[in-house]
DNA sequence: CGCTCGTTTGAAAGAGGTCAAACTTGGTGG
DNA sequence: CCACCAAGTTTGACCTCTTTCAAACGAGCG
C-alpha cells in the first residue's frame, strides 16, 4: 500500500496545539517559560556534561534522552520527547541531567529557567503543579517500563504504537495516521530490543493486516487487534478483555 | 557453609537508624509523621480500592506493592519497600494508591498524612524536601528498571543483591550477611523472571564462590566478582571497569 | 510421622539475539 | 537525467538464553 494521503497533511502541519487535559499543568507553566526557539534536525540540545538549568518545554518535533554508553556500544534510549512533553523532570534538585538529548527532526522548544529552584519556585501555586507533574511522572514512566519489561517483544512495539498513536490523538492529530521520525534502530532502543526484531514484527503486522508501515509513516489499520497483542502477555495467553 | 553466626544477630536487631545521606530528607518528614505502628507479616497495608491519603515511612521490616493481576497469573511486584524508603510516592495527587501494599514480614511504620494536599504542605521547606524526593526517585527508579530491562538475568540478580547489600550497609548492618524475607518466587516476579531461573542462577554463583544462599540468608563471598556479572551487559561482553 | 509448600534440578521447546547477505532509498556527482 | 554509493531496512539461518513442564527434594508444622 502506498503512503495514505493524509501523510502530506501530517509532514506540513506545525501547529502546537495542546489540548489535552493531561498536561493542563503543562499549559500554566508554558506560561513561564521563556521564548520559543528552534533546534535543527540531529542537533544536541543537551550534553552529558550540562549542569542543570531547567526544564525545557517541547512545542513541536521529536527529541530523544539517551545514556552514555562505551564506544561501539549500541545507545539506550530512555525517553522519546514529542510536542507537550517536558525534558528535564528527573533533574530537578540534581547537579546534572541524566544523559544527552538529541532532536531526532527539528524541534521547537521554550526553557524554563531554573537559576535557584527555590528562587523560582515562591509561589506556592508553582509548587503544587510541579508537584503534580512528577507525581504522575514517576507513575507512567513506571508503568510504561513495566510493561516494556514483562512483555513479549510484539506486545511491546504493540504498545509502543498504541501509546504514539494516543500522543497524536491528544494533539489534535489522527490516531490511526502519523509520521515517527525515528528510526527502526531508534525505536529497537527504546524497547530495549534488536533492530532486525523491530523489521521482523513490523511485517508480521503488516502480513496479519493490523498495520501499514512505509519507512517513517505508519497506518493503522486494526486499532482493536493491535490492542489486544498489547495486553497479552507471558503469563496469560488466554487473555480475556 | 551453615548459617554465619551474624544472622541470629540481624534476626533480633530491631533498631530503625537513619543514617543514610541519602535519606536526609526522610529525616525530616519523619518528625511530620504520625506515632508508628506495627503490621503483621502478610498483612494487606493498602488494597487496590484504597484512597491516596499520605505517604507511609518504613522503620522496620519489608514490604511488597504488586500489580492487580487476574487469577490464576503470577503477580508482578513493582517495589519491595525496605526501613527509610517511602510507600505512595508515585501517588501524590492522585486518587489512589497504584496497587496493593504487603507487609512480607512484620513491620512498622508510621504515616505523613495528606488530608489535603495543599493544606498540609504550606510551609515551603516541606514542599522542597518533598520535590527532592521526588525527582531523586523518577530518577533512581528509572535507572533500576533500565538496568533491569536490558540485561541477561545472572546481570540482574546480581544487581538486585548488590542493591540489597547497599541498602543494608546504609542502615547500618552488614553488607556482606542479610536476610531477605522475600521468597524466590517473589524477587522472581520483582526481577520478571520465572522462580526457577531464578533458583538455577543462585545455584551457578554458589558454585562459582560467588555466594551462600540458605532459604532467606544470604552471604556475599565475592562482592567483586558480583559486581562484575552486574555490570556485564548484552552488547559488550567484554566489559572494562 | 506424614503432609504441604517452597525450592531445586532436569529435559524440551520457544522467543529473541547475532551474524550475514540481499534489498531499498536518498543523496551525490558526473 | 542517470549511475553510483552509503545508510537504513528487510529477510534468512543459526544459536543462546530463558521459560515451561515435570518430577524430586527438603524444611516446617500439625
Amino acid at each position: 500500500m502506498d503512503t495514505p494521503y493524509i501523510f502530506s497533511k501530517l509532514k506540513n502541519k506545525k501547529t502546537e496545539i495542546f489540548t489535552s487535559t493531561k498536561i493542563n499543568e503543562i499549559k500554566s507553566l508554558r506560561d513561564l517559560s521563556q521564548p520559543l526557539f528552534t533546534l535543527r534536525k540531529k542537533t544536541l540540545l543537551i550534553t552529558e556534561r550540562d549542569k542543570f538549568n531547567g526544564l525545557y518545554l517541547v512545542h513541536s518535533g521529536l527529541l530523544k534522552q539517551s545514556h552514555i554508553r562505551k564506544p561501539g556500544e549500541s545507545e539506550i534510549i530512555t525517553h522519546f520527547f514529542l510536542p507537550g512533553d517536558i525534558i528535564g523532570l528527573d533533574s530537578i534538585c540534581e547537579h546534572h541531567y541524566c544523559g544527552p538529548v538529541t532532536s531526532i527532526e527539528t524541534s521547537s522548544l521554550s526553557l524554563i529557567k531554573f537559576r535557584n529552584i527555590d528562587e523560582y519556585l515562591i509561589a506556592q501555586e508553582n509548587h503544587n503543579k510541579l508537584l503534580r507533574v512528577l507525581s504522575r511522572s514517576i507513575r507512567t514512566e513506571h508503568a510504561r517500563l513495566w510493561r516494556t519489561l514483562s512483555q513479549p517483544s510484539d506486545a511491546r512495539l504493540a504498545y509502543f504504537l498504541i501509546t504514539m498513536s494516543n500522543k497524536f490523538s491528544e494533539l489534535g492529530y489522527s490516531p490511526n495516521a502519523f509520521r515517527l521520525a525515528m528510526s527502526r534502530q531508534e525505536i529497537a532502543n527504546y524497547l530495549c530490543m534488536a533492530s532486525e526484531t523491530v523489521s521482523r514484527i513490523i511485517s508480521r503486522f503488516e502480513n496479519e493486516g493490523l498495520l501499514s508501515a512505509n519507512r517513517h509513516d505508519y497506518f493503522i489499520l486494526d486499532p482493536i487487534g493491535l490492542a489486544t497483542i498489547a495486553k497479552k502477555n507471558r503469563s496469560s495467553p488466554n487473555f480475556s478483555g
